[in-house]
DNA sequence: GGAATTATTGGACAGGTGCGCAATAGTGAT
DNA sequence: ATCACTATTGCGCACCTGTCCAATAATTCC
């Protein structure tokens, strides 16, 4: 393989990671599967990285990290506080794609047993509530939306979101997509005195 | 090993696998590791067992299966609709044991992988749904919920606890288990029309 | 140009994996 | 007491795992 530039190299090392584990999960990536996905040799990999669950941790925080940005993105956009509510509701269930949830099946279940993936799983979950709370704040500061505890409305959508859409990804179809998006707006609705239909 | 009835050496088998699958994970489960747990050889395994997977998915089952019909016993013991639902979510969060969400959060990881897996945590789960909503059917035509869909009220229910519980068992403390008691149970008392309180 | 640096290779290492199989040792029937 | 039966053993097989390291090749600096 041709050398090249070190930072490069490493971007391109923990792309090819990030790869192999949504195609196989996390417990079943590799070295030598991002080696090959990556057409070079398995050494290779070890001199730019320590040991492997650094490397699976670095490419799992770098693609939640890219998903969050983008849903901060899009949520900061939004014309008014029910536009934006709107947005992030929209992002987080891109219903193009399973391989974002099915990381994160992957990471809860093995941050008990990885503390550098649990501390990474949990600094990111927290930050998604965080843009929600914060979205939420807004909307009660400008009187459009009414929550007794910005930060348990935050986490309770939250997690509605999470369990519903951990059906459709690891079951199939017990819970369909469009389920997911018209109960989860319902939900907000209620918690947020809006009326019904508002997010639809 | 002394020489037992073959069924009850197939019973052990599996209660030994599963006590390993809720000490290292279901991913982290070998053979070697069941035969030690068991003090006997590991081709004994296998000459009970055509395959690791089988076994895994027979074992998990078994256990999934156990803490459904407690909570079925659980449940038919309360005296009314609202007796019988309080009961429901006191056998759904027990405060002791996190292991038992553990191997759900491994069975949701792994389902998109192994088929036999998912076709059991698919049964199950959509089981505990018909637990719940039976329960609230009931509770309808007793009059004493309310409810224009319990399918997707037991739905929404059931993931917002799963949502809530995985955040306590994958990260410790972003959330904690009393406030997924607090949240689940004012939940069900919005859902069903139940004065705020009914349940705590 | 030559020399120093370092990205890259490919294989060695010790250990772990599921599975299969001949040999052994209990068991119950005759 | 001898038989057929089978539960149980313990090891062998081929393969996979993360990690390490000497050798090689490309690059940069002087």
């Amino acid at each position: 393989m041709a050398r090249m530039n070190p930072d490069l190299r490493r971007e391109s090392i923990v792309a090819a990671t990030l790869a192999v584990m949504q195609r196989q999960g996390i417990a079943a990536t590799t070295v030598r599967d991002v080696a090959t996905e990556l057409g070079t040799s398995s050494g290779l990999i070890h001199h730019y990285v320590t040991s492997m669950d650094e490397l699976i941790t670095e490419a799992f925080e770098r693609a939640a990290t890219e998903d969050l940005e983008r849903a901060a993105a899009a949520v900061s956009g939004g014309s008014d506080p029910i536009d934006r509510l709107r947005r992030f509701f929209e992002s987080y269930t891109r219903a193009d794609d399973d391989s974002g949830m099915q990381l994160w099946l992957d990471a809860w279940a093995e941050a008990a047993r990885r503390p550098a993936l649990q501390q990474a799983s949990r600094r990111l979950n927290e930050a998604w509530q965080r843009l929600l709370c914060n979205l939420i704040k807004d909307g009660c500061a400008q009187g459009v939306m009414r929550s007794e505890d910005p930060e348990g409305t935050a986490w309770r959508l939250l997690s509605l979101l999470d369990g519903l859409t951990l059906q459709c990804v690891a079951h199939g179809d017990t819970v369909t997509r469009e389920q997911v998006m018209l109960w989860s707006h319902r939900a907000a609705e209620m918690e947020l005195g809006l009326p019904q239909g508002t997010l639809a």
